[in-house]
DNA sequence: AAGTGGTCTAGACCACCGC
DNA sequence: CGGTGGTCTAGACCACTTC
């Protein structure tokens, strides 16, 4: 694919949104109003679904909030909103106004242990490639990362260890596109406490991840544990309109 | 209002989404294709957009992901997918299983301190109520709560410890719609780690929620702090389709 | 009653995927 | 190429809030 980026073609609907955050930065402060739905269709002269393709955008990004019968609002301000986007951890770290950096502990083709098999459903014993890593944001430790790799989703000889691993795994056409996370707490054992510079027991948070790509294959499972006086996570949660 | 529930609306994207679920139920699994959006037109006898808003339902919940050109999938099997739904404790206990029930440990009318005032932008010394309670699942202890209210909410006197918060709130009108989270591990102190049970300096997840309502009041502030061995977060996070 | 967002129709064309 | 989901139109009626 020798050209760049030729068309780019413009969404109506995000024309709409990017007119409604303009306005929102602009001129609106929290619980304001924004023009009605109906007003909106006529300034930008779309239909009306539109327009709330624009608004749910904006909503699901917790920037505006509407009520039945009465208007949509500006979304009460908050220092930023942690939406469950899927990041990488530069990604994670840029949003936030950091640098991310990384230093790698170790990288080895390993066979999969049970936790790892079971995790990404392969056979016990798989070969799989495992990196370590310690991330850094402004050049402080932030995070201990690990990272196993089926060996038929990339070889620890194709790894580049100065690229983004998702880019790497978007190359090979397996882009990760979806990911279960749960997060826990635990208490830091010598190693990692000793890694992250805090001291032994300290509580930390573990986030395991196990990413698919677009066709449900699983690609990645990563166990990446925090410092957690750096690090925390923070979202918004919307009540179901319907029930209860 | 005197009406209880009398006539329910049955919304015919709900119907549908319902159909969906009991298909996935019945005789699909994690990565199977469902019905196209066409198909589902035809067999519920909805336009488009109907079977769309269905779809983007379930979608939200985690159940189902559509890849562009391809058709909408179920998604893979995940024990319980912690969507960001907002509940009560009670609520979500229920989700997973469990018997909620709960201990007041302490309720007082107390002023509200920088803290609280900060988060809840009042005047600092505003009459709060505040609620301390230790909730426990199937009679296990599980989390500690504190609850803070502005005085203008609920006052303290017309709290029943016996009934649901959120039900109390929703009935004066202050129901708690939208919420920000922040989820952090700290480690438990003498006192917290004795109410649940653990060692001393046990790590734990520390949840704290700012709670507002339609209006976009802050009407609850709340601090909860869980046995990390026995509540995690689980949740599915998905990838832009847009950029990078 | 007037205005708002919520649901819904019956079409249409586009972009993407797989064969 | 045909089938899929993604975007879009130009209407309509409903449920809710506000006056």
């Amino acid at each position: 694919m020798p050209d760049d980026r030729p068309h780019q073609k413009v969404l109506k609907y995000e024309t709409v949104a990017s007119g409604i955050r303009t306005l929102i930065a602009a001129s609106l402060s929290p619980n304001d109003a924004l023009p009605s739905e109906r007003d909106l269709m006529a300034t930008y002269g779309v239909s009306r679904m539109t327009v709330r393709a624009a608004i749910a955008k904006l909503s699901d990004e917790g920037r505006i909030y509407a009520i039945h019968g009465s208007g949509t609002f500006v979304g009460a301000e908050t220092s930023f909103t942690r939406t469950r986007k899927l990041t990488s951890f530069t990604e994670d770290m840029t949003d936030r106004g950091l640098v991310a950096s990384s230093k790698t502990l170790a990288v080895a083709r390993v066979e999969a242990s049970a936790e790892v098999s079971e995790t990404l459903r392969i056979p016990l014993g798989t070969e799989c490639t495992h990196l370590r890593r310690l991330r850094l944001a402004d050049g402080n430790p932030l995070a201990i990362e690990n990272v196993y790799l089926p060996e038929g989703v990339i070889s620890i000889d194709a790894l580049k260890l100065n690229e983004s691993l998702y880019e790497q795994l978007s190359a090979l056409g397996h882009q990760v596109c979806r990911a279960e996370e749960v997060i826990r707490a635990i208490n830091l054992g010598p190693a990692d406490s000793k890694l992250l510079g805090v001291p032994n027991g300290t509580a930390a948070l573990q986030v395991e991840r196990v990413g698919s790509s677009k066709r449900g294959h699983l690609v990645e499972f990563a166990q990446t544990i925090y410092r957690a006086d750096r690090y925390n996570f923070r979202f918004v949660v919307a009540r179901e309109p319907s029930e209860s």
